[in-house]
DNA sequence: CGCGCATTTGATCGAAATCAATATTAGTGG
DNA sequence: CCACTAATATTGATTTCGATCAAATGCGCG
């Protein structure tokens, strides 16, 4: 699969490059897949240039002190792994969901052709997200932060209209970690969701009917109190 | 004052230009203050450029729904502001928490001069400092987050040294809100602190008599569960 | 098929939210 | 500078939500 005809190009680095210099970038760029639950990269890796997620999922941990990990963050297809090692050491590991599909872009490759400001444009965009993520977490109520993380991940996963299905590539153990949670609380959530309507669950398939009505849910009173 | 005497230099996007290109940014910038409460940018206002923390600290807002505001970051001397809103819009109002100077740094001068790298690489930084925030925040013991929020900002105030000495230039409210946790909450937080003495305080001057001390209390348990 | 792991459900406990009231501080104008 | 006012900080009592403990069910996989 070529840059030009990838699905992900709006999202990735060479977004708008053509021509001669789109083809040089993707003949320095190397294909690569990843098995379900492999390591991409360990914690405190020196940096290697990043990877671009072109299908599948991947998970970010941080090492806890006593060999346990949490789970910082999930990539989705159009993601960049990496932005977080810049001309550092990769400060989490990176595993694999499921099956996925992944395109290496060396650093030099990156910080050449006009391509660094394209990268600081999507490191911008990375930011945001996570300020967005910070947000939503400071919820108190365990059913709105995973309110706010599922209509994430359906607007990964299920771009289109309002009403979005999708699996969810990870585990509820996986989701509970990430919001801050336990798996009983998670699950007490999920559940909750359910007999509200706003969420319809078939095994690890999600439907959600409408977006609109999940975010206004998780929207009002999501702060703990006015500053 | 100078970029060559600026004691946030090595902090800041010129730490490694010296001579004629040192001068040559030093005339592109603009030094401006911003007296306590004051705005400095406004959510969705475009994008014009970073602002260096020289000294004093601001506080940034995400507006919510209903006029409610919830404090998403703080910033510290040697902080670059605007990194997530690059070739976007301010996504969170910037205010000052007490008098503050900055120094603007437009983006033609920062995308100019082998500036980029160092961009990336100072986004690189805050990136990962999110990510820390993030696995901090975590943590269900509201002690535990304040804890570790108290060590950020006396690594960021009181550099040197495990003994820390500052003064909070923000309020118990604005802590609580940043932290996802009720004032009071917050408050008896700071009681237990003090109780187990990791920390002593009088008015808003905050001793750590010792920070390995705190980082061990917060580190230990941090995380709800493995993964 | 059986084993291990994840999910689900229930009961109890604990921490923080909530409600309420007071004390303290900061900011205002006289 | 002081009095006055509003906002913030502090403390207590009660309630609620999620953590914890425990057990059962379901599922994937060798």
């Amino acid at each position: 699969m070529l840059c030009r005809n990838c699905p992900c190009r709006p999202n990735c680095l060479p977004a708008r490059v053509t021509g001669g210099p789109l083809a040089a970038f993707e003949g320095a760029i190397k294909q690569r897949e990843l098995q379900q639950r492999h390591t991409l990269v360990r914690e405190g890796d020196p940096f290697r240039g990043y990877y671009a997620v072109r299908s599948g999922s991947l998970k970010a941990l941080a090492a806890g002190k006593d060999g346990t990990d949490s789970v910082i963050m999930f990539l989705f297809p159009g993601d960049i792994a990496g932005l977080g090692a810049v001309s550092h050491r990769w400060p989490k590991s990176l595993i694999a969901l499921e099956s996925t599909q992944l395109c290496w872009i060396p650093e030099s490759v990156a910080n050449q052709g006009g391509l660094e400001s394209r990268l600081s444009w999507l490191i911008g965009v990375r930011l945001r997200r996570i300020y967005l993520a910070h947000i939503n977490r400071a919820s108190r109520v365990s059913a709105r932060r995973l309110a706010a993380f599922l209509a994430e991940v359906g607007s990964r996963l299920a771009p289109d209209g309002p009403e979005k299905r999708f699996e969810l590539p990870m585990h509820q153990r996986e989701i509970a970690s990430y919001l801050g949670l336990t798996t009983e609380a998670t699950n007490r959530a999920f559940g909750a969701l359910r007999k509200q309507g706003l969420i319809q669950q078939e095994g690890k398939a999600v439907k959600i009917p409408d977006s609109g009505a999940l975010r206004q849910y998780f929207t009002s009173e999501s702060t703990p109190r006015p500053v």
